[in-house]
DNA sequence: ATATAAACCAAATCATAATTGGTCGCTCAC
DNA sequence: GTGAGCGACCAATTATGATTTGGTTTATAT
């Protein structure tokens, strides 16, 4: 357990500066004081909270108003589990797979793909060449055959890359990439990894070739359309088995 | 102390099955007999060697030997400390921003915007939270007052996550904050630096004022199509400055 | 009413232990 | 001798638990 009782110390309101008109724009300004003259370590990060305030002799409650209003200036940037830092927060923005995988779970990664796939398809309707939906058919044909769903999954997740690539667009499909390396990384209760093979009445089937098709006549909207309604149906799905399989971890 | 003494397991030598003639090739068949029966985690991830190898009843060494055969033939990838899974290894899928910039380009990024941003912002006005729309309402004040284009950009930034941090979805976020990474990577080189502030009759600040007016409303197609609207305005001022400054990279 | 102190919370970090594929050295059987 | 089995060790990775830290709430006092 730790910091149990505090030591009996003097205290020291004594020393405080006589009562302000404004007492917390003093506090302020002492705050702005001690950064100036303090030499911070190398990352900017200035002490936790709770020693800062017993340093200036304020109460945490009031220091907290103080970097409220330096926060509010964009002067620092305060983070729980990290601490306080001057500058500007540094975007987050290293796409660590594994560190997206771990704050995410099923559900989001289903909401992700219904924001981003049915505009994919869209954008690849416009844009998709011939070569483009003759491998998208392959894969439609090649997803019927599969033996195991493990095959089906990998014409399966085939056929979303190659609309994903028939954007012609780098950044989307890296986007894409990213995300679908986020959907495999996220440890959902381990799904079917039956041996038998996808029947052939599989909703799955229809609705891909709804997609390919709406692509290949250039109907960006239906294109779309039909990829929200299977990616709906694989929502659904698995809310089903998460449902029907309450086991967690 | 983990594992002091393995207790004295009486050997198993005389179980081993008679000697075949070319016994890693048998060892080899075995695995693959115990890989297609056995169902394995969604991972692909195969037991520890150690397990492995007591349940087939042979020693690791001989193990070893048969994993590095499936290796060489791209059925399974292993790596330290992580275990050893079916499939091709998973490419390094970290999203290299650099690299993702350097294959991109202005109108990628912007059409990569297009398609993402508005689908985001019919899902933040499903599920912003109070606090979202107020910080929403302070970055559109604060990019009002801005006295410099980089001030400006700052908030217009911060706007443009605060919607995406307001959908909930961690996922979502990620992969927002890679695009925008890959587009201040992008244009790089042309940021206007005028020291001029914008003029109050900018177009973006209406158009920021209708997304989020619609996100307030909970208005998801209006947000979604009031998004659209200002990325188109952004993309056209953007068109208009490269025709009129030729200048590439 | 306001401020303070204390307690609690969740996110992040740190420290430590346990796994796991890769490697080396020894012993034994043939 | 040669090769296989066995045990130990190594480094990379993961798992786990305690600690730190900003954020929030509550009770108390002035």
């Amino acid at each position: 357990m730790p910091h149990l009782v505090e030591p009996n110390i003097p205290h020291r309101a004594m020393l405080t500066p006589p009562k302000d008109s404004h007492p917390e724009k003093g506090i302020v300004t002492q705050l702005r004081a001690y950064l100036a003259q303090s030499d911070l370590p190398e990352d900017g990060r200035l002490p936790p909270e709770r020693e800062l305030s017993s340093a200036l002799g304020v109460s945490r409650t009031e220091l907290r108003k103080a970097l409220d209003v330096l926060e509010e200036e964009g002067q620092l940037w305060r983070h729980v589990g990290k601490g306080t830092f001057l500058g500007s927060r540094p975007l987050d923005t290293f796409a660590d797979i594994s560190a997206l995988a771990r704050r995410s779970n099923p559900a989001e990664v289903m909401r992700a793909r219904l924001v981003m796939e049915p505009e994919i398809a869209r954008a690849a309707a416009f844009s998709a060449t011939p070569a483009a939906i003759a491998e998208m058919r392959l894969c439609l044909a090649r997803s019927r055959q599969a033996e195991t769903w493990r095959h089906y999954e990998g014409w399966d997740t085939r056929l979303h890359r190659t609309i994903a690539e028939a954007t012609q667009n780098s950044l989307l499909l890296g986007l894409f990439d990213t995300l679908n390396a986020v959907r495999r990384a996220v440890t959902w209760g381990r799904l079917r990894t039956a041996p038998v093979r996808p029947a052939p009445t599989h909703h799955s089937f229809a609705e891909h070739d709804a997609i390919v098709e709406a692509i290949e006549l250039r109907d960006m909207a239906g294109a779309a359309a039909a990829m929200r309604t299977h990616l709906k149906s694989v929502e659904r799905k698995l809310l089903e088995q998460q449902d029907s399989r309450p086991e967690d971890r």
